[in-house]
Parts: structure tokens; C-alpha cells; sequence
DNA sequence: ATAGTTGCAAAAGTTTTGCATTGTA
DNA sequence: TACAATGCAAAACTTTTGCAACTAT
């Protein structure tokens, strides 16, 4: 089944195979069926926001057997190689976001939405030097947003 | 043995029991015993970052029994009733900052350690107006450091 | 061939929930 | 006396882990 799905795939969708293969070999990571299905999925489409749940369900949907556990184990890697950026702002669950550039992000609680507010319009001013010992890793802002 | 524990407190003890159960009749809580003492031990510093877990521990340790259940949900109630901050840094466990003015936060995650920046200093500018339907609640800093 | 990956199921950890009991007003 | 709050244990979740089976190089 899972073998029928890859067959009757369009050539968009094997092309985008083939750029997720050197995207994950260039980031050092063996391109696997598992990796290269996700990071197709992941990489489609510019700024998706996703957890390992979400996810999960997606690829699973897309008739590909993938299971949770390296799903979460794919995107942790895959932020470890730079090609996602973690953003923690719900207590129940990560969100992997796939702009990793300067940016930062409107969070409405209600619906657990995550909305990119480019890099250049948003500006942190004034933050100290941190405590000795100390070096400045990266500055996430997250703008807590309501229905009015 | 809770008893005990209660009656061979000190006066300043006392007081803070005193000063706990005004602020909470003011916050619209009822003044219960386990909420006194949690309100006790959470306002008696200021800024203060606990998780459910480790304040239950604080708690039990100083002789009184509570519930970690009842912690969780007086962190709740007095998040609610603006006494508490909730700050989510780390996807494993939430946070709970007794300062609730405005400040931001350095955040050391490889030691889950949370450290207060005075809201003076830090400045953000230029966050754009949300999308249509949704109004600014609050916005979160968090500059994550790592040891140098 | 071999080293890295995956799947599965179970473990671990935090947070929530249901309901009988207790305590406050 | 009412009604709110608590305790307990279990449930619900998300995330991690261990190990045998598999797969890319």
C-alpha cells in the first residue's frame, strides 16, 4: 500500500523527493524513505509551524507508514541540523517551526495557532549583558495574542 | 505533625500568613490553609520561579501536606486572579514567576534556570499590528543563553 | 559488511480529572 | 448548612527510550 502510494505520486512530488534527499545529505543526515517523506512534507510549502502529532497524522494520511516516535526523532534532528527551529510557547506541546531566519511569532492560545512575524519589522532593544559566563544563544519573542 | 510544624513557627511566619490571606481575600480566593502556605512560601522572596513540582517539594519539606494536584491548581487560581505569571520556555515543565510586573526573562536551559531582566531595560519595537480579530495580550522575551 | 535508522511497545514525566471528604463562611 | 476546596489515585497526554529488525552506503 504504502509502495502503491510512492508509484502513483506526480513528478512534482518526486522532484520535491529529490530536493529533500540533498537537502538531507548536504545536512549530513542519511536521506531514508522515513526522512525523506517527512522533510517532503515539511519543505513544500514555506513557514509551516507543526508538532510531531500533526505531523504525524499528515504523513500518515499521505498513505506513508512512519512511526510517532521517529517522527519525533526526525525533528529533532533535523533542528539539530539547522533546517527547523524549535518554538516552545504551549505547556502541552512543541511546535517545529521550518523558517529558521530571524523572525518571530504571534501565538494565539485559543486555537494553538502560530503566526511568523518577519525578522526586520520586529526589534529587541536593551537587553543586558547576561550574567558572567554567560553568552547570548538567541532571542525568541513570542507576541500573546486574543480574539478582541 | 503538620500541626507541630505550625505552632513552633516564628512571628515573621505568622505575619507572612497574615499578609497571604489579605492578598488572597483581595485576589477572591478563600483563604485556605494550603493556599496560605503556598502563598506564603511563593510571595515571602520576590521573583521567585517555580515549577508545580518543585514548589510541592518546598511545601512538603517545610512540613505541611498539600496535594501536588491542589499545587497545580492554586498555581492556576493565582495565575488566574493575576498573583502568577505562567512562562513556558521549556517543553517538559511550565514556570511560574511571582513577579508579574513588566520584566522578561534569560532562560539557561541546560540548567532549567530562569533568570528575571527588569522590563526597563529591554525594549521591543516594531511588532506589527496583529491579524484582523485579534488584540495584543502580552509580549514574552525570552533570551536564551548557554554557558560561554 | 557495517554503521546508522526505524518500529514497536513500554517507560517516563508532567498535567488533568473525578469523586468522596473536608473545611470555610 | 451550603458550597467551595482538597486529596487521592487514576487517566490523559506528550515525549523519550531500549532493543531487535532493517537499510543505506
Amino acid at each position: 500500500m504504502g509502495k502503491a502510494a510512492g508509484e502513483t505520486r506526480d513528478l512534482a512530488a518526486r522532484d520535491l523527493a529529490l530536493l529533500a534527499t540533498g537537502r538531507l545529505r548536504h545536512a549530513g543526515l542519511r536521506p531514508t524513505r522515513q526522512r525523506v517523506e517527512l522533510a517532503g512534507l515539511l519543505f513544500r510549502d514555506m513557514d509551516r509551524h507543526v508538532t510531531a502529532e500533526n505531523l504525524h497524522a499528515e504523513v500518515t494520511a499521505a498513505g506513508v507508514k512512519v512511526s510517532l516516535a521517529t517522527v519525533y526523532n526526525t525533528l529533532h534532528q533535523f533542528t539539530e541540523a539547522g533546517l527547523l527551529r524549535q518554538v516552545i510557547v504551549d505547556a502541552a506541546r512543541s511546535y517545529f517551526d521550518t523558517n529558521t531566519g530571524d523572525h518571530q511569532h504571534f501565538f494565539l492560545e485559543t486555537e494553538g495557532l502560530l503566526i511568523d512575524i518577519p525578522g526586520e519589522s520586529i526589534e529587541v532593544a536593551g537587553v543586558p549583558a547576561p550574567p558572567a559566563g554567560l553568552a547570548v544563544d538567541r532571542v525568541d519573542v513570542v507576541v500573546r495574542v486574543k480574539r478582541a
